[in-house]
DNA sequence: AACGATTAGATCGTGTGCGATGTAAACCGG
DNA sequence: CCGGTTTACATCGCACACGATCTAATCGTT
């Protein structure tokens, strides 16, 4: 990837993983919106919901640190979830700076749902779990590779 | 992937290949970012660049089938280019339905910039010219079996 | 030649993402 | 206990990304 094949420019399209990455994420936000359009969420607001079903009553910086995200992307999305009254919002008692989130009943039901449907949709890929494993572990040690570069470029 | 480990809930964010994949794509953008910014360009933009570099005189919708963008994520895209001295667009002499992309010098010196940066970054990530290619291998494996999807229920 | 169907781009509205900045609460050295 | 710093979240502006829709040009059939 570091090298030219080819004579005329420097690098292809092709050769990149940071492009295979993206056309493959875009590509699961292509499968997936099928099934969540009619559940009323987008890809995002889903991987919200996932965070939360593991830890109810996480700060906004929690959530953060668990899907990536920072406070100017998440806390307009977590008003539409709450308008839809799949969240709740309220201000932590012992430090007002914090916000806790917390799945409502109707919001649990409706990541219970979303969940079945997905798991139908792990089947499709064609992956069989060691493979599957393998790959995902492979690129999360990426991902972790290019997180620590950002890290070191902001001191 | 597909069947649960935990008790509580149906899937945890951390077994899923679309959450790597999302996640390594936002830690990709946040890694490109101080490189291209001082060239004036987004990550998108750039492999827009990157697509006229292999083939010139493009159309809007030979370069969404490249980067696997439709004409109403390109249009303001490219337009930016424009704006910027980067590209030329004019309409098809033959065919008036059908804008024709052009690399101008200035972009196309550019796109030699960016390209010569960027192959800093792919020694960072610490892969292996074999492991890389592997791992891009599956991933688009798994992108195309994703797009086959997508494409067989749209009929 | 004529006209309905198809095709290529463009436009619009909504929802992310993120850098820069704002605001209020909590912390902390003196 | 007080003023400066830090922290947590919110706000704003810009740039994707995409479904839905529009317009203009081309094609196909008669």
């Amino acid at each position: 990837m570091a090298q030219s094949a080819t004579s005329h420019e420097g690098i292809g399209l092709d050769q990149m993983l940071c492009f295979a990455i993206y056309s493959t994420n875009g590509a699961f936000n292509r499968a997936y919106r099928p099934i969540l359009d009619p559940l009323g969420l987008t890809y995002p607001q889903y991987l919200v919901l996932l965070a939360l079903g593991e830890a109810d009553e996480m700060t906004v910086g929690a959530i953060g640190a668990r899907v990536f995200l920072e406070s100017n992307t998440l806390t307009p999305l977590l008003k539409r979830l709450e308008a839809a009254g799949h969240i709740a919002r309220r201000r932590d008692a012992a430090d007002e700076r914090q916000v806790r989130v917390s799945l409502t009943p109707q919001g649990r039901a409706l990541l219970h749902d979303a969940c079945a449907v997905t798991e139908d949709m792990a089947v499709s890929l064609r992956l069989s779990r060691e493979q599957a494993e393998a790959l995902r572990g492979a690129i999360v040690t990426l991902r972790d590779t290019l997180n620590t570069l950002s890290a070191n470029r902001d001191g």
